[in-house]
DNA sequence: TGTACATCAGTGAACGCGCGTTCACTGATGTAC
DNA sequence: TGTACATCAGTGAACGCGCGTTCACTGATGTAC
């Protein structure tokens, strides 16, 4: 590895050796991925973007399901990170309520990344990964270190820990709570509430967390 | 229309015409959806099934596209079916206990069917439609006149008219409920969960549907 | 500091593939006389 | 009841396309002497 010394941005080769042609896949993939969803990651189209040859390719990934796997991760890496900023906006005090508004920030994290980027989130789940296991987030261009998963079960664990939920209900709770979150972003990607404007969506998401708190 | 007089099942061809090539091309791509989801759904593929040269299928749908829409409007119907069999088992009696089991019948034909024909599952979603809409059901080749969503809303109103929801909850409660329902398909279909068995399966969707209950 | 060399990231050309779709056609069917 | 005819569901051949992937190669780089 170690790249080409300074390396950095290669805004146009000077050599025709790239610099970080892996990075340069990924970005092209995650384009195309953010344009038209996991299909449109098309190997051919990555290089291309990259301004390289189609077989460069093969150097950085074994195959095309290599690069959308990559690319995939990534994706998930950028859901994770919309939901952390969404976190770090929480300003509630007071252990219970805290605890609650983060939940909630967890909810519209994900809701809000779903409609922002429909594409990468349709990618993200489009190869079926363990949620519980973050890919090195380097290598997926992020900065978080948990997964969407893993971030709301820390919530979760949050609302008990301020009492805000008894502890016998907290086993198994995230995949309740992720089931409703993940079922309300693809309804409002895809499905009826697609036409729902900002306001809507957030109204919808406080209705469907308070739902989720109530019922668990 | 009309067809070729009595027609119905034609095991193999006496003529070279056909007698009811859509509908052997809406089977033959409902089995190869059934197979592999929305993208095998491959025009040459499924003349092939029917025994046809491949262009023969613009007799019928105009292309692709088309071919696509109608295997997915006929897996929403195999999913209505499949929701309305579960309604029909119910036993309960007493307004209240009735109306709680259908819902929970809902949630559990639903879920189910994501198990049980992921392909198919996958199909019906995969095509951007009016979930409150229903397709033609003999043209989707399907008994149920309604969509898995009408078929939620109906329980909904089972449950007010119950007595056991406050009726001030009812608006907009359908989308919260599909959401949790479908999310917590997509997650025993590819997520974390896909390993659970059938019983396990149970557990947590009456787990789900108590949330939703409790939490609308 | 200069030179020889191994490494390996990229090139260029080609492959076979199956796809969706269009064209001009053919011949079985049902209908009008 | 028999014949002529219009209809239109199917045929057969072909198209251009872009894809993923493999091959033998080249030449810039960093390293050892």
């Amino acid at each position: 590895m170690a790249g080409t010394g300074v390396a950095g941005m290669t805004p146009r080769r000077a050599t025709y050796r790239h610099g970080d042609l892996r990075r340069a896949l990924l970005d092209a993939g995650t384009t195309l991925a953010r344009r038209a969803g996991p299909e449109a990651v098309v190997l051919r189209e990555a290089t291309r973007m990259a301004g390289v040859a189609p077989n460069a390719a093969y150097r950085h990934f074994a195959d095309r399901q290599a690069l959308l796997a990559a690319v995939s991760a990534a994706a998930m890496a950028a859901l994770a990170d919309a939901i952390e900023a969404e976190l770090a906006e929480v300003k509630a005090s007071g252990p219970k309520r805290r605890a609650r508004a983060r939940l909630r920030a967890v909810g519209v994290g994900y809701v809000r990344f779903a409609r922002a980027e429909p594409g990468l989130f349709r990618t993200a789940f489009s190869v079926p990964a363990d949620m519980a296991t973050a890919t090195d987030p380097a290598k997926a261009g992020a900065t978080s270190l948990l997964t969407p998963f893993q971030l709301l079960g820390g919530t979760l664990d949050e609302l008990v820990a301020a009492g805000a939920m008894p502890v016998a209900r907290r086993p198994g709770a995230e995949f309740l709570a992720w089931s409703a979150v993940h079922g309300l972003a693809m309804l409002l990607i895809g499905g009826p509430l697609r036409a729902v404007d900002e306001t809507g969506v957030a109204a919808v998401v406080d209705r469907l967390v308070g739902m989720v708190e109530r019922g668990l």
